[in-house]
DNA sequence: GAACGCCTCCCCCGTGCGGGGGAGGCCGGC
DNA sequence: GCCGGCCTCCCCCGCACGGGGGAGGCGTTC
């Protein structure tokens, strides 16, 4: 059985090009489509698609209201594979906090796209922008602050932030961080949560994981 | 001011030998030597080194039970490296989470005991041996698979326990992984708990560093 | 001067996590 | 047969963590 998906989305032209894109699989089926974030719940009722690709950005319900007011009402939620135009649109870790399970560029080639519907409908998540994941690879063996640097900017981590997500990274607790930064652990906490939101993680490990996916901390 | 560190060990030969290594360089001194766990305190309390090199199987007090007794008991205590002879020595495990900063194996490099030294005093902590953390570029550029499932063998990880590793890698909460394998939370918080024990890890963030740093799971 | 970003610290609160135990079922080896 | 390893599940418990707020100081920018 293939795997169904419902299109959200405020154009059509977006629409129409995964639709086209993903049809093409043998495996997909676009069972559906809704221009705006206040339609999706009774379709998801209706047609109860394994996936539902939500544009960020759309009049009357945007797709982190959506997404949270699917998660919320609906029993057996599809998976939500959150859709932007822009890497680092604040409003994509607003959804993939709000529990979406992955995220996609509308820029990314076909066979992306087809994969990560593809990863979303298994049950796989993907935790965070696959641009901020292959930073490292495109900066390679090139400067690896250079990767390292463009990560923290892209994230839009803080000076400050870097530091923390860096001494979480070498598996310090706050009450460590703090002593090691010299400053309370609240304060801690508060660079923490801010590293958490910017990443789109939803605890230390997973912002620990992207520090790595990302290339901002390497092994060895 | 030079960075001291006091000897525990049996054996007079490996006294010997990490005096020699360590007294050879400027900025460190070794202050004192003990053959069992039993005289650390009291020696410790005397001389204050920065750094206890501790043997981990040793008459009357062991490593383990010496470490513990000295971050009880002393103020400030010292920064503890566990030297052992074999690695993965389950003793091993038990010394770091008792609390010990470092794990050094008996043949490693003269350079690397040095730096080992060095970076404990420093408050930087090596929480995995090393053997494991190099086990990835062993094999570099070889069978990817081979590497993970020696560093698997070698940790002495189930092959459940490297499930439970992976999924932890990829972010998710025991109960997410529980729903994943089909089993109940406290089964994975037992198999959590074997993983954090065998890997010397306080916590899972701890656990999937050593997992990235192992090459038991790669970036990207 | 006002606005902004950043760093700092504070409160309350729920809970996921991990420690420390134990225990039963299954299977393979001795 | 018995034993040991592994997987499974259970209890209690304390705490670090993270969410949700707020707030003051400080430097830069406009």
């Amino acid at each position: 059985m293939p795997v169904t998906v419902l299109l959200v989305d405020d154009e059509p032209l977006v629409r129409a090009g995964l639709r086209a894109v993903l049809e093409a699989q043998p495996d997909i089926e676009v069972v559906g489509e809704a221009a705006d974030g206040a339609a999706v719940i009774p379709l998801v009722r209706q047609l109860r698609p394994d996936v539902v690709a939500m544009d960020v950005r759309m009049p009357l319900l945007d797709g982190i209201e959506a997404t949270r007011a699917l998660l919320r009402t609906v029993d057996a939620p599809p998976k939500i594979l959150v859709v932007t135009t822009f890497e680092n649109d604040e409003y994509v870790y607003g959804a993939l906090r709000a529990g979406a399970d992955g995220f996609l560029l509308k820029r990314a080639r076909p066979a992306e796209i087809v994969h990560a519907v593809r990863l979303v409908a298994e049950g796989e998540s993907l935790l965070f922008p696959a641009s901020v994941r292959r930073l490292a690879a495109e900066y390679g063996d090139g400067d690896g602050n250079r990767a390292a640097r463009d990560v923290l900017e892209r994230a839009r981590l803080t000076e400050r932030e870097g530091e923390v997500l860096r001494l979480m990274a070498r598996g310090l607790t706050n009450a460590e961080i703090a002593a090691r930064l010299v400053v309370g652990t609240e304060t801690v906490k508060s660079h923490v949560s801010a590293v958490l939101a910017k990443l789109g993680a939803r605890d230390r490990t997973q912002a620990v994981i992207a520090a790595y996916e990302s290339g901002f901390v390497a092994p060895g």
